[in-house]
DNA sequence: TGCACGGTTCGGCACCCGCCGAACCGTTCC
DNA sequence: GGAACGGTTCGGCGGGTGCCGAACCGTGCA
């Protein structure tokens, strides 16, 4: 080895240490599936990967020691899920960068139904993703409560939209209140961030969706309709 | 192996794959050296990673393969850069993730001199950071031309500010106008994005900031001070 | 009390990866 | 032409890692 070297940044040893959790295509999956903001149990992740249950034990001992997932122990299941909003953020990122690659839905006629659930509306970490949270962005962008143009924020009008929505924004901690990410299925940027999250808790607190059994998938209800209708002017047509 | 395996994320591989790129110190600490915008040679990234060349070259050979970094031969030097402004956003998610874990400057007697001149001001890929990049994000948040408060973006006082100043925001491609970076040194969100790339280049070109040798480091000159004074107000004594 | 089940630990295997030095190639400079 | 130099290729070494099945440990249910 040579003598002359520098002085390599102290940080790059930390860099590699988390990257190298997400290096693993087991371990990545595992990330993707928690995106959903659920927790999991060590069993069905295991499945899930389709590797053993000693492997993902592994694996997931790895996770929860570098601090990407929290785990919560019940009988004799141990659940985990992302430890927070900045762990979701960060695998989006990664996904958010391969995403241009990973185009072209591949279709398979036998997941479509699935697919296309998904499609329509889901939750990627704490907020509405899919079509829904698409449309649900464009249309605050549109009455001028958030800005895309220049950024990404709300505006002063958004601000007093939320208030009488009711909707608390919870301003705790240092988390954004209003970020972009990058919409997997409709590969434009949807509304995240505290306001994100404010608003699908709000959704799914009033009844205005559901989720699809226990998947990550939600479906617009009735009065949900009414609601997207009434407030942000959605043609909720758009959304079946 | 089970057979009973539901479907992996198809994303796995690509996420793990990316990811791996960045999961060895050497070829982080390659990324970090980078971010500061400019290109370097092979052999300026061996001694200061302190590995040999001919290691150095496989790890290049790596990064550019897998898109991160871009490379241009001259002679017989190959001088390579972090690929575009995705890459840099990337590898400052990664490290703003591992920020918290890398608190407390070392202080080392030793390099204090070129350690305070980075932490005076330097460039971040292709924006300001540093206590300037500060400065100037914060003048700008203060006097009502950026928004920090409910997001990140410029308003429309700023969208004027930036024709005022004849600073060119180039809004062609995709890439956000405003964004938030998280400053290293600081440890507070500096501004980032096509503006804070447009500010950067201006502060340049007009000759108010210069590079302190070759380094990323920069310091505000005579002009430059006048000038931070005049447009936004900053007091230039903190930047000494 | 006993059994089924979810999860963990352990040993062992195969593979991959980062590192080096030596040899080699092409450019630059004398 | 020849020497110096930057960079690459190759073989080989050592260590780390993902995977499995088998054994084991608690919990929960009959």
């Amino acid at each position: 080895m040579l003598e002359g070297m520098t002085f390599k940044d102290p940080r790059a040893g930390a860099v590699a240490r988390l990257a190298a959790l997400a290096a693993d295509e087991t371990r990545a999956a595992c990330l993707l599936a928690l995106l959903d903001g659920r927790a999991w149990t060590a069993g069905e992740l295991a499945r899930h990967c389709g590797v053993a249950a000693s492997t993902l034990s592994e694996h997931l001992g790895k996770l929860v020691g570098g601090g990407l997932l929290a785990e919560e122990r019940q009988g004799r299941h141990r659940y985990v899920r992302l430890a927070d909003a900045r762990v979701a953020q960060l695998v989006e990122d990664l996904t958010a960068h391969i995403a241009p690659d990973a185009a072209e839905p591949p279709r398979g006629l036998r997941q479509s139904g699935a697919d296309s659930a998904m499609a329509r509306g889901r939750t990627c970490y704490d907020h509405l993703a899919g079509r829904l949270g698409i449309a649900v962005t464009d249309a605050l962008t549109a009455r001028g409560l958030l800005r895309q143009d220049t950024g990404f924020a709300l505006t002063d009008a958004g601000l007093d939209w939320f208030g009488a929505l009711g909707a608390d924004l919870g301003r705790r901690g240092r988390r954004p209140l209003a970020r972009a990410c990058l919409d997997w299925t409709e590969r434009r940027p949807h509304l995240a961030g505290a306001a994100g999250a404010a608003l699908c808790r709000h959704l799914l607190d009033q009844g205005w969706c559901v989720r699809i059994g226990s998947s990550r998938a939600v479906k617009v209800t009735g009065a949900g309709e009414r609601a997207l209708t009434d407030l942000l002017g959605i043609d909720t047509a758009t959304l079946r």
